[in-house]
DNA sequence: ACGTGCGGGACGACCCGTTGGT
DNA sequence: ACCAACGGGTCGTCCCGCACGT
């Protein structure tokens, strides 16, 4: 791999900043010039990267869902050399307490779900790849004669289950909720095989 | 009950489009000034009515989640009365094309799951307790020795799907998302007895 | 007349200081924060008067013209009292020491002159018909059997030669200059009668 | 003369771009980076040929005004050898559909009359010698024995016809008043010899 | 009382002229 | 001559308050 050029580390530091804001505040919470400063630069060098905001907020989406994707994978594998079947490592690893807690560095679709259906066109379609996405990896963790909609309805419990918990609180409280959640919902789809 | 005074009417009206409003849009789409429109009032005389936008915010979560409840009842009992099991008259209920749809009409839970965690206190709390109680309406379809985590493993399920479903698009491949996950649901859940 | 109700009275000085700068700046010198300044006002309220800062400027070049042109029929009629021939009546009123200084209450054709024919086609359009305005008062100090392009040849040499006189400034040196074209014109045009 | 340096090859390119942007957008519409691209670089050497903006429109105009002059003196001479007299030969070239359509590359009076009185001083004193040149230029085009106002007054005449007509527009409508003007001038000063 | 008319102040995205480091 | 970044400015939107009708 080349060393990337200065411009292109900038370029990644913003997009970095703005992943994080954005699972963190939520669409309406990711400003130029927050995610600037976050980037230690002024907000007057963004247009030098970006169109728009909207072009940020574009490759924010795909950095985030990549960066936690890329996270993700390793836990799972980590998970599967412990013995644990594929849905059970999936949802141990999904519904854990670290995923509760660091929201943005998490899972872009749990922590926009309910915005995600309300952004504009281009928005919407990265949107719906990150969606697709996530169902896919909960399809390849289940048996190939499933139903048709079990893994988006598996993926849709992840998704809630986690937003739940976080309107509970980052504290012991929510944390006992996801824990109990995640047991029922292993008990459920991973222990009947 | 006595007849509302006009000043109490009008209260309502105003609660009643900012719950619109709310769900549509979400909490930074409710802006005062379209809420008074909607109400065909002008935004002059809100702070009559508020204390602040804030306030207001926490009167139409309560009242979005007051009348979708009632709404949900009011289905759930049809259902029940066509001989389903109560688990699955609720997902049926739930997970159907008007909710998918009318979002301003539905579930406040299901349009504001991921933005909810991160509103200030007093938001929070009125978003713990709508969690709650969409949970606790979920454990009441659930036999009695279910297991702790259940109710909220459902709930999150119900929430998150709706929510996948509706980033596809309210158009038919989000209905035929919507329509094979709740069969799944069913098939899992409601079925086993 | 009735008497206009607060928020007229306003509007009308909003566009008011926006006429004036209009003419003193050019388009852009006119900035909404800098016109509700001069209005006595902050930018704040300007978007409850008027859609946008193009609108406004519409207005206020229809404003300058009505005002400018009541002032010179004014003077013309004045002028015409002292037993001058409509031309040079004309011509010595818009060719005069108080048009080359205060180009704030001027016409707007010789303010804008240069300016008008790039902007966008609302502003264009209201500017075209301010030319034709202006063009037809020069037709009606022509005697009727002028030629046909002799109007605008005439308005053009009043636009043209204010122009050129502000550009040398509005001291004695650019007084002078005026002065001596004013004569010639009349020479030309008003004296072969 | 010499061949130029490649450091002034690149200066001229840039000063022709802004030359022609100035023309067609007005002061306003030069930007640096705008400039700079058209000339095929990049806007961050541009203060290494110019201390600011301002300098580079300094040159700008006289460039501009140095270009269409040498352009105009060919056309004068072309016209003059087809045996029209000075004025008239000067008054067709000036006036005519070419001039109406190319603004960009046109006289700079024309383009900026009403906005050069509103620069500072050294764009004004810039300003005012193009001026005076196309005053002068019309003075060589009269008889010795002309009312001292003349020049200016037939300059301006120029200058005005030309703009009333670019606002009206470069169509088929503008460019027939531009005509009939034209022929008004013409039939005031050319043919009374 | 109840609502309106009108305005204030702050913040948002976006654009521009300008400057160091190479 | 370029690359990257800076800081200020503009238009537009939002939440909010005050004084007036009715």
């Amino acid at each position: 791999m080349v060393s990337p050029s200065k411009r292109e580390q900038t370029h990644e530091r913003i997009v970095d900043s703005a992943a994080r804001a954005l699972r963190r505040e939520g669409f309406a919470g990711v400003g130029v010039a927050e995610v600037m400063k976050q980037a230690g630069l002024t907000h007057g060098g963004f247009y030098a990267h970006f169109d728009s905001r909207e072009a940020l907020l574009l490759e924010a989406i795909q950095h985030a869902d990549a960066r936690s994707d890329a996270m993700f994978r390793g836990r799972l594998e980590a998970a599967l050399a412990r013995g644990l079947s594929p849905l059970q490592a999936l949802l141990e690893t999904y519904l854990c307490e670290e995923h509760l807690l660091a929201t943005e560095h998490g899972c872009v679709v749990s922590a926009l779900g309910s915005e995600m259906g309300r952004q504009k066109d281009a928005l919407r379609d990265i949107s719906r790849q990150r969606v697709e996405r996530l169902v896919r990896r909960v399809a390849q963790a289940l048996p190939p004669d499933a139903p048709p909609g079990q893994a988006l309805a598996i993926a849709g419990a992840m998704v809630g289950v986690l937003q739940l918990a976080r309107v509970h609180g980052r504290d012991a409280e929510g944390l006992a909720m996801l824990e109990q959640a995640r047991n029922a919902l292993v008990a459920q789809y991973a222990a009947d095989k």
